[in-house]
DNA sequence: TGTATGATTCGATCATAGACAAAATATGAG
DNA sequence: CTCATATTTTGTCTATGATCGAATCATACA
């Protein structure tokens, strides 16, 4: 327990963590900048966190990718803010709706939670999407679902980042559409009004146009509350 | 989140959590023998802990007491030794009947957890104990019950300690029997084969043996799994 | 009111964690 | 095979945390 403690008792280690936890894996240089310290101070940090096991290595193409060792870290971790945030806010004020909002989370750019892992079910399902090695293939008859929902998808290929990938959500254990696709879904979501963000930073609501649109589309609804 | 990561990051602050967690609240000086520092240190640890949320001071009497801030801080302290637990050991291979052993709790030499507070509110129920103060008074037909368990009553009101003691349970939020009389109580239990201590610290396991006891002198039971 | 005990503060010392630069080392790409 | 980039190792410096002894403060009991 004293190892854990000290493993997030930094701000740098901290940093790191609370990127890792939103299920990508990163890089060291790429956590080096999110936690502000030079690489070599990141590798150190990287080390004990990997000795304290709250991180694995992995390797994956030519880079050396670091993510959270497992699902019950990132629950530990998730209590742990909790509960720093209780203690830091007076009141929460539970709102009347939370469970609907914890369920759909954004994963920097794309929805991840519960909501990420039905729509990218659904959409498997329906045969828009395959899961192929660590991406997703779009099929034809998914360019047509996006197509028909405006979103770009030549524009979405020429960014320079990964088109569609897979992205393992640690709470639901399964993964869900990330990369340029994902992002534009969001984008899409927010320009249409079906979700809007909350006052917590990566949580995001439903509207009631946003659930019409989930059951039209994908063919399912998150029972509310 | 990284206040209270360097508020258990250290062995001497963890020490004093760890004996906090049970229950009881503690005085200064009490902690600073069970971290093994001086007096003055161990102030000084607190203050950090204090200041972190993690615990409170209590004036009682003569003396200040420390105790954990609230459930949510045992529960999150729970979580993070339980991980902490999990990657010491390879695999603590789920036991069957894992939840009946989560409920019975020994806090320090009595029951605590569920069963201990179902034992108290039992012999509360049954008149054999009031509440009264920080105490319990026990009254003539608990002095029966005890003494037909066998139990010297005489040896225990002898010991320097608090006789009948209530003792607040985190996880259950209501108070449990402490003192002499709780630790002879659990001291027959064990002598009986009613409970069994398991791999675990403070954790023990109800025999076949002891849930027919309990439901023969105190009318309930643990719905087991 | 005085005194004893427990608790905290103060001041000083010591150890170590955290930081970076520079060099060494791996790993794909060409 | 060589080069470029990413990563780790090494060495060193600084800042902060942990510790204790002594002094101060608070409180209950005589």
């Amino acid at each position: 327990m004293v190892t854990i403690g000290t493993a997030i008792g930094s701000p740098a280690r901290a940093a790191m963590l609370d990127a890792l936890v939103q299920g990508h894996p990163l890089t060291a240089t790429e956590l080096a900048r999110v936690a502000r310290v030079a690489p070599a101070t990141a590798s150190a940090h990287l080390e004990k966190l990997s000795r304290a096991g709250l991180v694995v290595r992995e390797r994956h193409g030519r880079h050396r990718y670091f993510r959270i060792a497992g699902p019950e870290v990132a629950d530990a971790l998730e209590v742990l803010s909790r509960l720093g945030a209780e203690r830091a806010a007076p009141r929460p004020r539970p709102s009347r709706d939370l469970r609907n909002i914890r369920r759909a989370r954004l994963c920097y750019d794309h929805f991840a939670g519960e909501l990420g892992v039905a729509i990218t079910s659904a959409m498997v399902d329906r045969g828009w999407l395959v899961p192929e090695d660590r991406d997703f293939r779009l099929t034809a008859s998914g360019e047509e679902f996006f197509a028909g929902l405006g979103i770009d998808l030549d524009a979405a290929r020429a960014k320079r980042r990964m088109f569609a990938r897979q992205c393992l959500d640690w709470s639901e254990r399964r993964p869900h559409l990330a990369g340029s696709l994902g992002a534009a879904l969001a984008e899409r979501a927010f320009d249409d009004g079906w979700v809007k963000r909350t006052t917590r930073p990566r949580e995001v609501a439903i509207t009631p146009h946003g659930e019409a649109a989930l059951k039209r589309l994908f063919g399912f609804s998150l029972p509310s509350a």
